[in-house]
DNA sequence: CCGTGTGATACCTGCTGGGTATCACAGTGT
DNA sequence: ACACTGTGATACCCAGCAGGTATCACACGG
């Protein structure tokens, strides 16, 4: 093996190692032991010829080189089980159609879109796939997912082919005993910086919390629950009735950025299956 | 190691072994001996559970899952080995950036680019790579650049962000004795079917040719002596002088697409050195 | 200053990737 | 028809290295 050219059991070994920060939950996570870990970390570094992890013999951290490893390690790991999934699914003729969708989110229209593409006689079957939030880009990348639904502006599109399904304003989710809720309308203004519901912090890539004053969450249940409790708002697509409960107010907030629910997958990855959805894509587009 | 998560030399061997359709060659190609790359490949079958190749004891063929897995591992590959080299980059500080372009291509506008970017003081230099025909999207997918001229509608953008450069109209690259060469201007219905200079065919990626009367080439070069031999024509750039000879007479085509020639840069791998060189490239544009 | 937690080091072992020799078979030419 | 040739598969051996265990070295907390 050449001094170039990694191999993908290096890059999980760095990748657990760098999202862990610890040697050994690293190795428990990979189910082997310490020490190879160890080597195999330190021989990535010898090969790249740069230090990825400064280990001040107590704390493990970061350098720069080494979190632009993390992200690239990501995507070249996605695109390898991608290379087998796609493999596995076209030697086996099982053409299911695999979407993806934020869990709660655009219920209705995936609905119906999932009728209009069940009623198009030549279209294979469509299986469906809920994942966290935000989770719907590393689906289609690593090919666990053919297609996604997704949201513009707030989701990174990069990479991806789209078709637009539906565009809605958003509203503000407030406790119903809030003086805000009882409001025919907000602004942006309005919500931001009210004192008494901070937003809330989601946690970041690596696990920690930004800074500020609202309640720390990591789901959204926690989150609905929150709001019904009085402890925050947020600023949701008007059609995410999954948020809402009956001890929330939601108001329309009339400068928010509108939000466009499309249809996504990897750019490139044509097939007469998508190519069939997309077509119920623009019928939902068009009759809306 | 679990059943999924194949390592990059699986990978590796299978892209030599599709790529030659000969063990032997393929071998040969990866430095090891014959039978190890037999047995690899039957393993990387099991593993996956599907026929990649028809071999009947003689001759070694594709099979749609191979065709699949070979276009998955040229990604993913290029995926690993841009984790490296960017690793690299990130580490060494050796901020160079990379840009790409075919040769011979929009000469002139490159000049004007390297010019401006070096003239804004807080630019890394550019480092010029040259690759053949439509390799610009494979220099960025595997990190060897960072940046590439590539021209809409020919070149596949998909995956990449751009940034406009320039637009021009296209013009037919005729043999100077030729009927048509004399003619003020042309249009596609002109120059297409014309019985003498018929179209060239270019290697597809597995190296055959497409079926057609028109001579079979593989470097600009001698595409250009073709034309200038009478043998054929082309339809370019109105700024491609790379390609013109003392022999060839360039005319306009009034109804050929117009080519807009674009920065192109892997979507999502922003950085400062970048965002100045499309500064430029705006400048460029709107200062033609 | 000792205990604890954690990464590094030393050293051993077994798996498996790679090599050589050979087989099996499909075309091919005389 | 039969030997020849080219090519992928098989059998078997070897060594390099991935991974394990034991232990060290050091940073911090009490």
């Amino acid at each position: 093996m050449c001094m170039d050219d990694l191999e993908t059991r290096e890059l999980r070994y760095f990748v657990a190692v760098a999202e862990e920060l610890h040697f050994g939950r690293a190795a428990e996570r990979l189910g082997i032991a310490q020490p190879p870990l160890s080597r195999a970390i330190r021989q990535l570094e010898r090969r790249l010829g740069v230090q990825l992890l400064s280990r001040n013999r107590r704390v493990v951290a970061l350098t720069d080189a080494g979190r632009v490893l993390l992200r690239e390690s990501r995507v070249a790991l996605d695109a390898v089980t991608a290379a087998a999934r796609r493999t596995r699914r076209a030697g086996n003729e099982q053409q299911a159609l695999v979407l993806v969708t934020k869990a709660g989110a655009s219920h209705e229209l995936l609905q119906r879109l999932l009728a209009l593409s069940a009623a198009d006689t030549d279209t294979a079957p469509v299986d469906v796939v809920l994942c966290e939030v935000g989770e719907q880009a590393r689906f289609l990348r690593s090919g666990r997912a053919d297609v996604a639904l997704m949201h513009r502006p707030v989701d990174d599109l990069a990479g991806f082919d789209t078709a637009d399904l539906h565009t809605e304003g958003q509203v503000a989710l407030l406790p119903s005993g809030h003086p805000l809720a009882s409001r025919p309308q907000l602004t942006l203004e309005d919500v931001s910086n009210v004192p008494d519901l901070p937003i809330a912090r989601w946690p970041r890539l690596d696990g920690s919390y930004p800074d500020g004053p609202g309640p720390e969450v990591h789901t959204q249940s926690q989150l609905a629950q929150l709001v019904a409790l009085g402890k925050t708002l947020l600023v949701i697509p008007a059609s995410s009735r999954a948020w809402q409960w009956p001890d929330h107010v939601a108001v329309p907030v009339v400068d928010a950025p509108v939000i466009t629910t499309v249809l996504a997958w990897s750019a490139g990855h044509h097939s007469s299956a998508l190519a069939a959805l997309v077509r119920a894509a623009a019928q939902i587009r068009d009759t809306p």
